[in-house]
DNA sequence: TTCAATGTTTAGAC
DNA sequence: GGTCTAAACATTGA
Protein backbone atom coordinates (compact mmCIF):
# COMPACT_ATOMS: atom_id res chain seq x y z
CA UNK A 1 0.00 0.00 0.00
CA UNK A 2 0.91 3.36 -0.78
CA UNK A 3 2.94 4.40 2.47
CA UNK A 4 6.11 6.87 2.17
CA UNK A 5 8.42 4.58 0.23
CA UNK A 6 5.59 3.90 -2.00
CA UNK A 7 4.69 7.36 -2.64
CA UNK A 8 8.64 8.62 -3.07
CA UNK A 9 9.79 6.07 -5.38
CA UNK A 10 6.61 7.08 -7.87
CA UNK A 11 8.08 10.90 -7.09
CA UNK A 12 11.59 9.86 -8.48
CA UNK A 13 10.48 7.68 -11.60
CA UNK A 14 7.85 10.86 -12.41
CA UNK A 15 10.21 13.79 -12.05
CA UNK A 16 12.50 12.23 -14.41
CA UNK A 17 9.77 11.44 -16.40
CA UNK A 18 7.71 14.75 -16.53
CA UNK A 19 9.79 17.85 -15.52
CA UNK A 20 10.06 20.09 -18.18
CA UNK A 21 6.30 18.77 -20.10
CA UNK A 22 3.64 21.32 -20.43
CA UNK A 23 0.30 19.61 -19.25
CA UNK A 24 -2.49 19.59 -21.78
CA UNK A 25 -5.68 21.71 -20.14
CA UNK A 26 -8.55 20.04 -21.20
CA UNK A 27 -7.47 16.90 -19.31
CA UNK A 28 -7.87 18.77 -16.13
CA UNK A 29 -10.82 21.75 -17.52
CA UNK A 30 -7.93 24.23 -16.73
CA UNK A 31 -5.78 27.00 -18.38
CA UNK A 32 -3.48 25.35 -20.72
CA UNK A 33 0.04 26.13 -20.53
CA UNK A 34 0.99 24.87 -17.69
CA UNK A 35 4.64 23.87 -17.42
CA UNK A 36 5.62 21.39 -14.87
CA UNK A 37 8.84 22.38 -12.38
CA UNK A 38 9.09 19.80 -10.17
CA UNK A 39 7.25 16.90 -8.80
CA UNK A 40 7.81 16.85 -4.42
CA UNK A 41 6.50 14.60 -2.07
CA UNK A 42 4.92 15.39 1.56
CA UNK A 43 3.72 12.89 4.07
CA UNK A 44 2.24 10.26 1.43
CA UNK A 45 0.63 13.20 -0.91
CA UNK A 46 2.74 14.06 -4.44
CA UNK A 47 3.19 16.91 -6.07
CA UNK A 48 3.28 18.48 -9.19
CA UNK A 49 4.21 21.87 -9.13
CA UNK A 50 3.37 24.34 -12.30
CA UNK A 51 5.33 27.20 -12.87
CA UNK A 52 2.84 30.20 -12.26
CA UNK A 53 3.15 28.31 -8.64
CA UNK A 54 -0.16 26.13 -8.96
CA UNK A 55 -0.41 22.69 -8.46
CA UNK A 56 -1.50 19.19 -8.58
CA UNK A 57 -2.31 17.08 -5.51
CA UNK A 58 -2.61 13.49 -5.15
CA UNK A 59 -3.59 10.59 -2.45
CA UNK A 60 -3.46 7.36 -3.27
CA UNK A 61 -4.81 6.01 -0.27
CA UNK A 62 -5.35 2.20 -0.46
CA UNK A 63 -5.17 1.30 -3.54
CA UNK A 64 -4.36 4.44 -6.07
CA UNK A 65 -1.86 4.06 -9.02
CA UNK A 66 0.09 6.66 -10.77
CA UNK A 67 1.35 5.16 -14.25
CA UNK A 68 3.42 7.12 -16.77
CA UNK A 69 2.19 6.32 -20.38
CA UNK A 70 -0.24 3.47 -18.41
CA UNK A 71 -2.87 1.77 -19.92
CA UNK A 72 -6.01 2.51 -19.60
CA UNK A 73 -8.42 0.13 -17.20
CA UNK A 74 -11.67 -0.01 -15.63
CA UNK A 75 -10.14 2.00 -12.53
CA UNK A 76 -8.81 4.84 -14.36
CA UNK A 77 -10.59 7.48 -12.51
CA UNK A 78 -8.80 10.34 -14.73
CA UNK A 79 -5.74 10.27 -17.81
CA UNK A 80 -3.48 13.36 -17.36
CA UNK A 81 -2.24 14.37 -21.17
CA UNK A 82 0.66 16.50 -21.68
CA UNK A 83 1.92 18.35 -24.75
CA UNK A 84 3.98 15.79 -26.37
CA UNK A 85 1.29 13.01 -26.02
CA UNK A 86 2.71 11.17 -23.09
CA UNK A 87 0.10 10.80 -20.40
CA UNK A 88 0.14 9.98 -16.79
CA UNK A 89 -2.99 7.41 -15.74
CA UNK A 90 -4.90 7.98 -12.39
CA UNK A 91 -6.20 4.67 -11.47
CA UNK A 92 -7.96 3.34 -7.99
CA UNK A 93 -9.65 0.48 -7.76
CA UNK A 94 -11.87 1.43 -4.05
CA UNK A 95 -11.91 5.50 -5.45
CA UNK A 96 -10.55 6.50 -1.60
CA UNK A 97 -7.88 8.41 -2.95
CA UNK A 98 -8.36 11.67 -4.38
CA UNK A 99 -6.29 14.63 -6.99
CA UNK A 100 -6.96 18.06 -6.68
CA UNK A 101 -6.02 21.28 -7.89
CA UNK A 102 -4.71 24.34 -6.01
CA UNK A 103 -3.78 27.59 -6.30
CA UNK A 104 -0.93 27.22 -4.46
CA UNK A 105 0.20 24.12 -1.91
CA UNK A 106 1.57 25.98 1.14
CA UNK A 107 -1.46 24.69 3.47
CA UNK A 108 -0.33 21.21 3.38
CA UNK A 109 3.51 21.92 4.35
CA UNK A 110 2.13 22.66 7.92
CA UNK A 111 -0.62 20.19 7.80
CA UNK A 112 1.89 16.94 8.43
CA UNK A 113 5.15 16.54 10.87
CA UNK A 114 8.43 16.04 9.98
CA UNK A 115 9.11 13.76 7.19
CA UNK A 116 10.01 10.34 9.01
CA UNK A 117 12.95 9.66 7.08
CA UNK A 118 14.61 13.00 7.84
CA UNK A 119 13.71 13.59 11.34
CA UNK A 120 17.07 13.77 13.79
CA UNK A 121 17.41 12.24 17.18
CA UNK A 122 16.69 15.30 19.02
CA UNK A 123 13.60 16.09 17.28
CA UNK A 124 12.61 12.57 17.40
CA UNK A 125 12.94 12.47 21.38
CA UNK A 126 11.17 16.51 21.54
CA UNK A 127 8.18 15.10 19.88
CA UNK A 128 7.78 11.73 21.52
CA UNK A 129 7.69 14.13 25.35
CA UNK A 130 4.70 15.28 24.18
CA UNK A 131 2.92 12.03 23.57
CA UNK A 132 3.85 10.58 26.87
CA UNK A 133 0.61 8.49 26.95
CA UNK A 134 0.18 7.06 23.52
CA UNK A 135 1.03 3.68 22.14
CA UNK A 136 4.08 3.48 20.22
CA UNK A 137 2.28 2.13 17.01
CA UNK A 138 -0.60 4.13 16.40
CA UNK A 139 1.59 7.27 17.07
CA UNK A 140 4.02 6.14 14.85
CA UNK A 141 1.24 6.15 12.00
CA UNK A 142 -0.23 9.85 13.39
CA UNK A 143 0.85 11.47 10.36
CA UNK A 144 0.34 14.76 12.54
CA UNK A 145 3.06 13.06 14.89
CA UNK A 146 6.00 12.39 11.87
CA UNK A 147 4.54 11.97 8.16
CA UNK A 148 5.06 8.75 5.68
CA UNK A 149 4.78 5.93 8.10
CA UNK A 150 1.64 3.69 7.96
CA UNK A 151 0.18 0.05 9.04
CA UNK A 152 3.22 -2.10 7.08
CA UNK A 153 6.33 0.32 8.12
CA UNK A 154 5.30 0.86 11.02
CA UNK A 155 5.14 -2.94 12.24
CA UNK A 156 8.58 -3.63 10.43
CA UNK A 157 9.98 -0.78 12.33
CA UNK A 158 8.35 -1.96 15.60
CA UNK A 159 10.15 -5.13 15.15
CA UNK A 160 13.36 -4.23 13.93
CA UNK A 161 13.65 -2.27 17.10
CA UNK A 162 12.55 -5.05 19.19
CA UNK A 163 9.80 -3.01 20.91
CA UNK A 164 6.14 -4.40 21.26
CA UNK A 165 3.14 -1.81 19.31
CA UNK A 166 1.45 -1.21 22.97
CA UNK A 167 4.20 -0.31 24.46
CA UNK A 168 3.54 3.63 24.97
CA UNK A 169 6.09 6.09 24.71
CA UNK A 170 6.80 6.32 29.00
CA UNK A 171 7.65 3.28 29.34
CA UNK A 172 10.53 3.54 26.64
CA UNK A 173 13.79 3.59 27.74
CA UNK A 174 16.18 6.26 25.63
CA UNK A 175 17.78 2.59 24.06
CA UNK A 176 14.70 1.71 22.77
CA UNK A 177 13.71 5.28 21.33
CA UNK A 178 16.87 5.58 19.83
CA UNK A 179 16.54 2.11 18.22
CA UNK A 180 12.54 2.98 17.17
CA UNK A 181 14.83 6.01 15.45
CA UNK A 182 17.10 4.62 13.95
CA UNK A 183 14.76 1.71 11.94
CA UNK A 184 12.32 4.58 10.82
CA UNK A 185 14.91 5.82 8.45
CA UNK A 186 17.03 2.79 8.13
CA UNK A 187 13.64 0.39 6.84
CA UNK A 188 12.48 3.49 4.92
CA UNK A 189 15.48 4.04 3.32
CA UNK A 190 15.79 0.61 2.19
CA UNK A 191 12.07 0.50 0.99
CA UNK A 192 12.67 2.99 -1.27
CA UNK A 193 15.59 1.43 -2.59
CA UNK A 194 13.87 -1.55 -3.07
CA UNK A 195 10.79 0.44 -4.81
CA UNK A 196 8.21 -0.13 -1.99
CA UNK A 197 6.10 -2.78 -1.17
CA UNK A 198 3.52 -4.90 -3.52
CA UNK A 199 1.21 -6.48 -1.27
CA UNK A 200 -1.61 -6.57 -3.70
CA UNK A 201 -2.43 -3.00 -5.88
CA UNK A 202 0.72 -1.53 -5.81
CA UNK A 203 2.93 -0.45 -8.46
CA UNK A 204 5.31 2.22 -9.29
CA UNK A 205 5.36 4.57 -12.01
CA UNK A 206 6.37 2.99 -14.52
CA UNK A 207 3.78 -0.25 -14.00
CA UNK A 208 6.03 -2.17 -11.83
CA UNK A 209 5.82 -3.88 -8.50
CA UNK A 210 7.83 -3.11 -5.66
CA UNK A 211 10.87 -5.55 -4.43
CA UNK A 212 10.15 -4.94 -0.66
CA UNK A 213 7.58 -7.68 -0.27
CA UNK A 214 10.06 -10.87 0.39
CA UNK A 215 11.79 -8.76 3.23
CA UNK A 216 8.73 -7.91 5.38
CA UNK A 217 9.60 -9.70 8.44
CA UNK A 218 6.33 -9.61 10.74
CA UNK A 219 3.88 -7.78 8.57
CA UNK A 220 1.27 -10.30 7.44
CA UNK A 221 3.07 -12.90 8.54
CA UNK A 222 0.56 -14.20 11.10
CA UNK A 223 1.10 -17.91 12.58
CA UNK A 224 4.90 -17.91 10.82
CA UNK A 225 8.15 -18.19 12.34
CA UNK A 226 10.34 -14.97 13.57
CA UNK A 227 13.04 -14.89 11.64
CA UNK A 228 15.10 -13.46 14.36
CA UNK A 229 13.98 -15.56 17.27
CA UNK A 230 12.19 -18.60 16.01
CA UNK A 231 9.08 -17.42 17.90
CA UNK A 232 5.09 -16.92 16.72
CA UNK A 233 4.37 -13.86 14.73
CA UNK A 234 0.99 -12.68 16.43
CA UNK A 235 -1.46 -10.24 15.10
CA UNK A 236 -3.29 -8.43 17.71
CA UNK A 237 -5.84 -5.53 16.73
CA UNK A 238 -5.10 -2.13 17.89
CA UNK A 239 -8.31 -0.10 17.17
CA UNK A 240 -9.35 -0.99 13.57
CA UNK A 241 -6.10 -1.72 12.84
CA UNK A 242 -3.83 -5.22 13.20
CA UNK A 243 -0.48 -5.14 14.41
CA UNK A 244 2.01 -7.58 13.70
CA UNK A 245 4.75 -8.21 16.12
CA UNK A 246 6.85 -11.55 17.71
CA UNK A 247 6.13 -11.59 21.24
CA UNK A 248 9.25 -13.89 22.31
CA UNK A 249 11.77 -10.96 21.15
CA UNK A 250 9.91 -7.70 20.71
CA UNK A 251 9.50 -6.39 24.75
C1' DT B 1 -23.29 -14.03 2.87
C1' DT B 2 -20.29 -11.84 5.86
C1' DC B 3 -16.04 -9.94 6.89
C1' DA B 4 -11.40 -8.12 6.73
C1' DA B 5 -8.09 -5.21 4.45
C1' DT B 6 -5.97 -0.50 3.58
C1' DG B 7 -5.42 5.51 4.94
C1' DT B 8 -7.71 9.26 6.40
C1' DT B 9 -11.32 12.01 8.32
C1' DT B 10 -14.85 12.90 11.39
C1' DA B 11 -17.60 12.36 15.39
C1' DG B 12 -18.32 11.31 20.06
C1' DA B 13 -17.03 9.65 24.74
C1' DC B 14 -14.24 10.22 28.68
C1' DG C 1 -6.48 18.72 24.24
C1' DG C 2 -5.04 13.65 24.55
C1' DT C 3 -6.62 9.26 23.79
C1' DC C 4 -9.66 5.70 22.29
C1' DT C 5 -13.30 3.74 19.49
C1' DA C 6 -16.32 3.43 15.73
C1' DA C 7 -18.09 4.69 11.40
C1' DA C 8 -17.64 6.14 6.76
C1' DC C 9 -15.60 6.08 2.17
C1' DA C 10 -15.54 1.47 -2.26
C1' DT C 11 -14.33 -2.75 -3.67
C1' DT C 12 -12.71 -7.31 -3.76
C1' DG C 13 -12.00 -11.88 -2.63
C1' DA C 14 -11.62 -15.32 0.97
Amino acid sequence: MPELPEVETIRRQLEKKIVGKTLDGPSISLRVNKKIVGVRRRAKILIIDFSDGSSLLFHLKLTGQLIFNGQLSKHTRHVFKFSDDSQLIFNDMRKFGWWKYVKDSKDIEKAFGPEAPEINLKAFQGILKKRLNAKIKPLLMDQKFIAGIGNIYSDEILFAAKVQPLRRVKTLTPKEIKAIWLNIGKILKEAIRKRGTSERDYVDALGKKGDYLKYLKVYRREGQKCSRCGGIVKRIKMGSRSAHFCPKCQR
